[in-house]
DNA sequence: TAAAAATACTCCATAGGTATTTTAT
DNA sequence: ATAAAATACCTATGGAGTATTTTTA
């Protein structure tokens, strides 16, 4: 699993648009499309409703958003954290 | 990121020994040794101290470790509770 | 000399790109 | 006809393996 997956998912959610979120994320739809299905195959179920012009949240897919948007916020505060512990280190040296 | 690279690391904090680490992660040393390498990269900063016939966490990987741990754990609860939710989902209809 | 990490390669899987097709409005 | 996702195909990067080297107690 990467975690850059997960940032297109939440993008993808956001959008409900896999061909905007391609936009927001710079890269191709197609690409966007590969690992939102790839992440759906692993996870083991669906994420998504393709509907005609509009992709849709599954009840699992919504709940999925709510976990990793906070997860993923988490993860970013603890790169920040140690980050600033090594620079605080560094200038103590 | 793959979060497959913070289990291996977790196990590296661990053991403090790559090999040790490798063999519970089920891959060969070298693989561990390249990922770590790769990780330190990627955040910037040392993880490790490289001793003579140890491994130890520099401050900076004893904060990232303990992030991580929780991290990875809210991960895995995530995942279960949208695999109980798709179930739930499939048993009602 | 032994234990442990790093390096040098080789191979394969996967991520991403472009072009194209499919589908529904 | 158009908008949007999926598919086909190609390429490059990265992960993992085996064998080997380096280092230090």
């Amino acid at each position: 699993m990467k975690i850059e997956k997960l940032y297109y998912f939440l993008s993808v959610a956001k959008h409900r648009n896999f061909t905007k979120a391609a936009q927001e994320c710079h890269i191709a739809q197609p690409a966007i499309s590969k690992q939102m299905l790839s992440l759906e195959k692993e996870l083991g179920f669906q994420l998504f409703e393709r509907k005609n012009r509009r992709v849709e949240l599954t009840e699992a897919g919504e709940q999925f958003y709510q976990s990793i948007s906070c997860l993923l916020d988490e993860y970013e505060a603890s790169i920040q954290r140690v980050h600033d512990c090594a620079e605080q280190k560094e200038t103590k040296e």
